[in-house]
DNA sequence: TGTACATCAGTGAACGCGCGTTCACTGATGTAC
DNA sequence: TGTACATCAGTGAACGCGCGTTCACTGATGTAC
């Protein structure tokens, strides 16, 4: 039958918002496109009216999960007093509740090295979904030249997710939150000690 | 037939290095028993002579990966001259070289994430090896007290894996290479910058 | 010393399962006349 | 205004494929007598 007109776009949006939340929550591999289908209520077969492919809708849900993070992050920072832009973003990433909500948490966190192992078209719109939710993130990070910016923003995101993915694969919950307490500590002193941005 | 008395336990250790490479290659999730026996030149009928599941061997092959690393590293640190232990792990690790093998890599960096999604009893072995890694590691991180060692410890390493998984991510040659450029620097001068074990 | 038997690492075919993908079909709505 | 037709989002059954796992079997070697 013919559905109404926005009809589509809204399914097509809902497919790659429960996906989004589905890949980082298990894995690029598992589950996909029967379960997530299956959880607006369709079934599978109509999937290929919305994407090509599981990749294709990897690729588009990945890509809308950067931008998702990047603009809660950036309106935090925003939110934040004059000057403590980054201190607000640290805070927010390195908390328990981001730790237990991979799935609404951040790609590079939850999905990490499997973005590295996608087909190379895949890769290819996934690093422009990250170079722009660099240069989203960027203006919050210390430096006195883009260049040195750049450099600041390659130390401090990656190790944050790095010390997040780190906390999660422990099972110990004291030395999950002490290691979060330490590194919070640490890249604030280290990247939002002086006020800047 | 009836094989010479030493093979089981030469087949055996076979599987778990093939695995362990090929794991951290391609994932938890691909790939697997088939092809890791056929390398081997073996059918994938006899795997279930030598461990119960897949599961089994994933905890087996990570935690041997874990080992494996931790004494490479302690070996490297030793090897450096006094004082510039954990520097040589730093530039070590944070290598394009290293950006290159994952296969022989740091399974943190390699399958990151994907520790965490494992079933409990996996994931219960597998904390078991990271703290041997830890314990392993510790005497060369900086720090008055023990404690000062754990803090440091899970910052820095969790940092670098991180730094590296995002590098790997990247496609853009040049900005790999100026990303572990810089993360070796800051790591160096936040960690062993003071001469230190 | 010779013989009969037990062992068990590895074989290879088979199994069920869930996945990504395809496709003929449905039928309410939009469009053309 | 009414009618005939085209459209196309979604259905549901089917497909091939590769995976993890099982199992009856093999046969050279170790062991018991």
């Amino acid at each position: 039958m013919r559905y109404p007109i926005e009809q589509k776009a809204e399914t097509h949006a809902k497919i790659i918002d429960t996906a989004a939340r589905s890949f980082r929550e298990h894995g690029a591999e598992s589950n996909g496109i029967g379960s997530v289908m299956k959880e607006l209520g369709l079934t599978k077969g109509g999937f290929y009216r919305h994407f090509d492919s599981k990749d294709d809708l990897f690729a588009e849900s990945v890509s809308y999960a950067f931008e998702n993070r990047g603009a809660c992050m950036a309106a935090a920072a925003e939110a934040a007093p004059k000057g403590q832009g980054l201190r607000a973003i640290i805070e927010g990433y390195l908390t328990s509740e981001h730790l237990s909500t991979p799935g609404s948490g951040c790609v590079f966190f939850t999905l990490g090295p499997e973005l590295s192992r996608q087909p190379k078209a895949v890769r290819k719109r996934i690093n422009q979904a990250m170079l722009a939710y660099r240069d989203r993130l960027l203006p919050f990070v210390p430096g006195k030249t883009h260049n040195e910016k750049l450099k600041n923003f390659g130390i401090l995101f990656p190790s944050m997710a790095g010390v997040m993915t780190a906390a999660r694969a422990i099972d110990d919950v004291e030395t999950r939150k002490r290691m979060l307490a330490a590194a919070r500590e640490f890249f604030i002193s280290s990247f939002a000690g002086s006020a800047r941005s």
